[in-house]
DNA sequence: CTGAAAGCGCTTACAG
DNA sequence: CTGAAAGCGCTTACAG
């Protein structure tokens, strides 16, 4: 292909493949800047100007280039979320309020995954700094504040979705997951149960220190009775499950259950918790069908409660008393602050929030 | 800002908030020809000029400016993926296929969801196109196909991904839907079944459509025991959902069950269908917990079959027979015609795989 | 092998 | 209100 010639009056001759503002310009008969600013800032146009760019612009198709306007303008509407997980469904639905807020701003969500993996993380950093996107939206692991920082640094915006951590150079956006165990806890007890077992997930998972920290808190509270010193730490039985599935969850009921087994193979109900706190939804779901299968009836002989209230929660045979997350409006707030273009630092906390459906009752009388 | 300055020679002075080739070449005493060849194709570069590129590329910390390499080259390193439903795991899990192949060519995707509605796929058509993408990937509705050669016309590529459409235009990836549902159906008849539900989502929907084709197919052989003509219809109790959700399958399940009620309350067990056949999982959860609270057991009472193995199928209490889609496969696939750049239209259609779990078994005896 | 120059398609001060 | 011109950062034939 020829590169170099003077100019495109041969061009002229022929239908362009993809119309640009020049083609535009000639067949309104005006200059490109005419029809830039018809583009951008209409009402500086004559009307009949203006009419006649906009008949050429349907007339041709024209398209703008986003390409060559990123270039000139130095935005691009690209914005990159990059989750854990884009199997598990609360960060679906977050990423549903992302891509409603992006929209308004006519910006496009870049979604991907990182697995989990700090050195996915990295790359995924990289790759959509690179890119150049308008800035990036991401769920960290652990210990991804040093590249985080050094994205910012390349000057790509960062905002960070559920985390606790605050730091004092990036923007976050978070639900207080310790108030949310802590709310959990309470129902149960409020129910007037005491001996509970809390089915957590990992403890290298930030969400499940958090948990536990808030669990620890209702439990310490309530059982002593006093702000201080007492504590009832024999009354919760905290279980760390490998991952936040159910799988996990399920294998963790039948060690349960088994250790619950007398001799003649039957079941000692006495012997299980009276509820059961699940770290997640899905934890709860595994939960559930295990004791379901044993006949262990829920919530007659055990209460279960789960966390983030997504689909499954109401869906499950016996809808399932949770911990709501906003999960559409966590999305919705990281990505307004994305597009919010203010270097101001902001910390958005959300309240989690009980939802009492039918998995939770007071104790089998029994005791 | 000033723009149209003669020059960058006060600018040298000052550290570049972001270096481009021209800092660069500044830096390594070559033109910024060679620094671009040094990207683009080092071995036409000598040894030490490449290595003086690369250190100064690496001291100033330089980054290809995308858009301008996109505007130059004319391709863009941003794929738009366009499913029906983000908490689908179906697509999600498809999506991580497509994720895995673009990564290989460098590529992003921009994952966004139509909420199977025609009227927001165009839309995202439209803006994906107008973002210039590289291509993009597509779970067409039903009217799609204008939209779809539009925005073809406009040059954006389109791959068709779960379509059985096979349009002369447009490449497609897709499932033998009719092959899977007859394999299940085959499953259960060669199981001894004869009175079988199916669970079907809506009419309107592409994928249901192919799946009652095959199972009306499957039960006309086999019954009938002839290619022509044999029909044993009454065997099959075709049920349309209104959705391919659990909530859905637990109401059809709680309706059938409901007409299986007996004077005195109990259930009838010889009203039921000895198996269901669910047009996807997520149906067969809703079934199957509606199943469980009614004490009608899996498989002995009732058979169930479910359709995609999604991660909830071998997950469940009991865990679920079902015809495999091989997801990650087919997301791989799509993504692969479109980055093959090739003009020829292909259409890659996969063969479903009968998964066969604890949830089907020989019918009760009694009949 | 290397450098100078044109140009991708757009936007924006600036002069008229 | 409109047009001519510069330039965003890159890549690529072309001449040396």
């Amino acid at each position: 292909m020829a590169e170099g010639g003077a100019g495109t009056s041969e061009r002229g001759m022929q239908i362009p493949l993809r119309a640009g503002v020049k083609d535009v310009a000639r067949e309104a008969g005006v200059s490109v800047g005419t029809v830039s600013n018809v583009l951008n800032r209409p009402d500086q146009v004559s009307p009949e100007a203006r009419e006649r760019v906009k008949s050429a612009v349907r007339k041709l198709g024209y398209v703008r280039n986003p390409h060559a306007q990123a270039l000139r303008t130095g935005v691009s509407p690209l914005v990159g979320v990059a989750v854990l997980d884009l199997l598990n469904p609360f960060f679906m639905e977050a990423a549903d309020g992302m891509e409603r807020r992006l929209a308004e701003d006519a910006c496009i969500m870049a979604l991907t995954s990182t697995h989990s993996d700090p050195e996915i993380e990295s790359h995924v950093l990289r790759v959509l700094s690179g890119q150049g996107v308008r800035g990036i939206l991401l769920t960290p692991t652990d210990g991804a504040m040093k590249e985080v920082r050094k994205t910012v640094a390349r000057g790509t915006r960062v905002v960070l979705f559920d985390t606790t951590a605050t730091p004092k150079d990036v923007s976050s956006v978070s639900v207080d997951d310790k108030r949310g165990a802590r709310l959990a806890i309470e129902h149960l007890l409020g129910l007037g149960h005491t001996r509970i077992a809390f089915f957590n997930g990992p403890d290298r998972v930030r969400q499940a220190r958090d948990r536990q920290a808030g669990v620890e808190q209702a439990v310490g509270l309530k059982a002593g009775e006093s702000v201080k010193g007492g504590r009832a730490r024999s009354a919760l039985d905290v279980v760390h499950l490998d991952s936040f599935t159910a799988e996990d969850g399920r294998l963790a009921a039948e060690v349960m259950l088994e250790n619950a087994r007398q001799a003649d193979g039957t079941i000692d109900r006495m012997q299980l918790p009276t509820a059961i706190f699940c770290a997640n939804d899905q934890i709860a779901l595994g939960v559930t069908q295990v004791l379901q299968d044993h006949r262990v009836r829920i919530p007659r002989d055990v209460s279960v409660v789960g966390f983030d209230d997504t689909e499954v929660a109401s869906q499950l045979s016996t809808p399932l008393t949770t911990v709501r997350q906003p999960m559409e409006e966590l999305g919705w707030a990281a990505a307004d602050i994305l597009l919010s273009d203010s270097d101001e630092v902001i910390h958005r906390r959300f309240a989690p929030e009980l939802v009492v459906r039918e998995s939770t009752a007071p104790p089998r009388a029994a005791q």
